[in-house]
DNA sequence: ATGATTGATGCCTTTAAGGCATCGAAAAAG
DNA sequence: CTTTTTCGATGCCTTAAAGGCATCAATCAT
């Protein structure tokens, strides 16, 4: 039995007629009658009872064709996503994220553009730090990333630079402003340090710390901890200061002031990141949207 | 795309393997191999990528497999659901039955054996007068009937004798005790009758009074009623007695006796019928049930 | 290096679907 | 009641496509 047979079963049993269905059909009357009596030798029962004024649907006939209609249905379907999904407007798309990077900028504009060319795609975002992405790449859990490339990628991971963060000194609110518009490292010699603990991203934790020290700052780190949304809750507690990613600016909590600082600078390049040669029909629909955005940008 | 195609494609997805596969399907590797690019390119995706250790499903192909895999299982859903109506095995058969037939005797048992040796089969049992069952076998309401098949039915009706049932007198359960073991219908005459109307059933009506005349009795008729479940309400409420079916043997109610008439007789041959050439195959196999049953009581 | 896999391809055979002409039966029209 | 039309079925041939065989190129394992 293929598809074709109960194409034709399923036209003649809607004219009741063969030689209209095989009109229908653009064959001839004898190919669908042939057909129509192959298949019931396969079934191995009469669909139809034949009448000198054209066809009638037997009780077996009956029990086929609601099935036949919904094969037909689930075949045009299996093409439809099929084909959806080759053109990525269908399936499941995970992409790995630091925070930092969706609350301004290309990345949320990306974000909602990709949704709204191919609403069929499940966009799952996965908050996740930057070395947890790389292994979440290699094991397949993330599709995509967008991270912070500060050590050279591994050869088969492929980049698009989306943009350049650096730090920004973030002080309590309550303290006393600044003298001048940003601050020099050295005048911080002393003043307790809230810091994000080494393991959580070694790359990002040495610059840091090594920027300092060429501007003179050795930072009294008063609190170690485990993300920087932890450095910034200290800092409204007014437990100390800390450097942190300039993106915050985009989402100032109420008690911490941002100071510019004249003298450190620590480059943390944005980019989003993929497996070389991941076919991923969405994945590449993704990339492409966040290739031309960045193009606009520039 | 043709279910080869489908099928092909499943194989080939399960062992990653095309000549694996085409063992599997009992094909040479080439052929296989082929069917899989004709798919790829009607629904003009990639759906395998190809190695040189073998194959590895793209994101589109793993989408297309969960569909395929449902539609081949539909594919045979679709077969075995006309193979087994063309057995008589599955579907619905509607048969209309006279409300005696079903208390006793081999009505009942052919209904237990036919559900037993047919369990897919929904049955469906209409109680329906004799003449409102010829009426829905022509307009097609019900497959069958058990009838009483007093005048003779029409030509396009084939029928299986199943028992011949008879009248007796049905007498309130307080009433005297009858002097002998049967009652002859003169002894009647002046007694208050409970009959029911004309219009229920006619050919029985007319017979059951022609009975009555030969054998000496006018019945004094003081209630017609719509049923005979209706004349052993008002036999049981003690306000007359009546003629009814012997079937009620197998049924009585608390407050009626039933006493044989001597001298009344009105020949009830129970039937089942059908169309003549209706081919529905539960319906076949109820008839064959039947047949069989009938020639074992013989 | 080399032999053993892998899937792909060219060429031919075989199978089956499709087209044409026609048949026989039955209903509709005369 | 005959004639005509319409129905699906069938025989014969053509065409298209699936399958088989031999072979290739690429890759991996030895």
């Amino acid at each position: 039995m293929e598809i074709r047979h109960v194409r034709y079963f399923v036209t003649v049993a809607e004219h009741l007629n063969v030689r209209q269905a095989s009109e229908r059909l653009h064959v001839t009357q004898p190919a669908v009658s042939r057909q129509i009596h192959d298949l019931e030798d396969e079934l191995g029962v009469a669909l139809f009872d034949r009448t000198a004024r054209g066809l009638k649907l037997t009780v077996p006939g009956e029990a086929f064709l609601a099935e036949a209609r919904r094969l037909l249905a689930m075949a045009e379907q299996a093409k439809r996503s099929a084909r959806l999904s080759g053109q990525g407007l269908a399936g499941r798309l995970r992409i790995g994220m630091v925070e930092s990077a969706g609350w301004d900028g290309l990345v949320p504009r990306a974000i909602g553009q990709f949704q709204k060319e191919a609403p069929g795609v499940a966009l799952q975002i996965e908050p996740m730090l930057t070395p947890r992405q790389l292994d979440a790449l290699r094991d397949d859990e993330i599709d995509g990333g967008i991270v912070y490339a500060l050590d050279p990628l591994p050869a088969d991971v492929e980049q698009v630079p989306l943009a350049r963060h650096d730090v920004i000194l973030a002080v309590p609110a309550d303290a006393p402003p600044p003298r001048s518009a940003a601050i020099r490292a050295a005048d911080l010699n002393g003043q307790p340090f809230i810091l994000f603990h080494r393991s959580v991203y070694p790359a990002y934790h040495d610059r840091l710390l090594a920027a300092c020290q060429r501007a003179g700052l050795t930072p009294r780190i008063v609190q170690e901890v485990g993300s920087e949304g932890a450095e910034l809750t200290l800092v409204s507690a007014g437990v100390g200061i800390a450097i942190v990613n300039i993106a915050n600016l985009a989402r100032p909590p109420a008690r911490v002031r941002f100071v510019p600082l004249a003298d450190v600078s620590v480059p943390l390049p944005l980019s989003f990141v993929r497996l070389q040669g991941n076919r991923h029909p969405a994945l590449q629909r993704f990339t492409d949207g966040l290739h031309s955005l960045s193009m606009a940008d520039a």
